[in-house]
DNA sequence: TAGTGGTCTAGACCACAGA
DNA sequence: CTGTGGTCTAGACCACTAA
């Protein structure tokens, strides 16, 4: 197909086309799209262009592709993309995420820590939310998180929202990219230290993380207190 | 091709044939290698196929491609290559490998943790190594690492070797996958507190880390004591 | 201008899963 | 058995680089 209106490779425009269904739910988690030459013949592409776009996909972790079934849907809000942007794990070697009690969600403005972090400008409304880390009855983790309020219209005024940042945001038509975590080690203040069931300015890991969507745009960032015990935290690199 | 001999995809074999050529040193480094016409003819294969396992290649980073310029071998020991695997930056968000003085190399049998990491059997033969990391006139790190013998042969015998785990991996036709590495809390023991200059009993970073091979097999595991101060440890995630 | 990798096409056949 | 994605082929043309 010539290139017409754009000279930007096409399995780039298909690639973001198709993510865009994915975004906004036209497919559903799980369910099955369409397979190549469907895909290729309806978007008037060859079927090698529409696999790269589709094997481009894959590697985003946007769907699952197996030879002889088909091309799937990954489900973005699952447990294991909740756990995918976290790094402890337990004994076993297996990733930790914990159940979670939560306190309200509340609204308010951005400091310069929120700017830096999140891209925002001063007085940028944020949400903001604390979590609670537990994990086989002992508590792990304090968390302490800011979102963008632009990216999350109306998240703070009704119920039965999650306070999960994957399923906040598949809720919201966002998907989730990469994440960065800064690690320091940080003294328990008195507050912490009980919550955490240990004693005050014990050395405790400060987990400092941005996640971005696929777009780069930065969507939450988290301060978490964490106090290891057996468990350990897990970097990976390439 | 027809798959008489083997059923492996062919673009895979092409890999580790051409991978090969660059960890005995056949492809020198930084030098470019035919391209993919060339390529595709002496091996017999259609000139996508031969892409496919070029491109593959450069996803493990072994060589660069640029469009007008050709394929070039990576250098392995390389300056890059060998921060590559520290997740330490200081503050303007740089990698930081730092400076090294080396204390000799040791030969020793291995022990029950260096056998859990390093996947050895009890008393297999390894060498052991002190690394002292400065950055800016500041010691930040203590390592202390250890590699399978059977790997380095003769490297406790002569001089000349670095104690750089990226050259030695090149100088013994190994290329370098991937590496995990352990975070947790630890409180400096006198003598490393004396050579982080820090007070004993601070509490340092301890980073337990496990580099292997491209196919897979473990080639150093390492302690490092590390006290941060104005850096910090930057992980990411995908 | 010549040579490189990047994109795109239009097929073929194979391995695999499920009815 | 049918339909899927996986592999492989054999070209075409384009964008970029360097001489």
């Amino acid at each position: 197909m010539a290139p017409i209106f754009s000279t930007r490779p096409l399995y780039l425009q298909l690639r973001d086309v198709l993510t865009e269904r994915i975004a906004t739910g036209e497919w559903k988690a799980g369910v099955a799209i369409p397979n190549e030459g469907d895909l290729a013949r309806e978007f008037g592409v060859s079927p090698g262009t529409m696999r790269k776009a589709l094997g481009m996909m894959e590697g985003e972790r946007l769907v699952d592709r197996r030879q002889g079934r088909g091309t799937f849907v990954k489900d973005q809000g699952s447990e294991d993309r909740t756990i995918r942007f976290s790094n402890i794990r337990g004994a076993d070697g297996m990733r930790i995420s914990g159940a979670v009690t939560q306190a309200h969600i509340t609204e308010g403005t951005a400091n310069d820590l929120e700017c830096a972090r999140l891209r925002l400008r001063v007085q940028d409304p944020v949400y903001r939310v604390r979590r609670v880390h537990s994990h086989e009855d002992r508590t792990f983790m304090i968390e302490d998180a800011s979102m963008p309020a632009v990216l999350f219209p109306g998240l703070a005024d009704s119920n039965g929202h999650s306070h999960r940042i994957a399923e906040l945001a598949q809720q919201h038509g966002m998907l989730l990219g990469k994440a960065e975590e800064r690690i320091s080690i940080d003294q328990a203040s008195p507050d912490i230290a009980e919550a955490l069931g240990i004693a005050s300015a014990t050395p405790i890991l400060l987990l400092d993380r941005v996640i971005e969507t696929l777009g780069g745009r930065p969507v939450e960032w988290r301060l978490g207190r964490c106090h290891l015990a057996s468990d350990s935290y897990l970097a990976e690199m390439r």
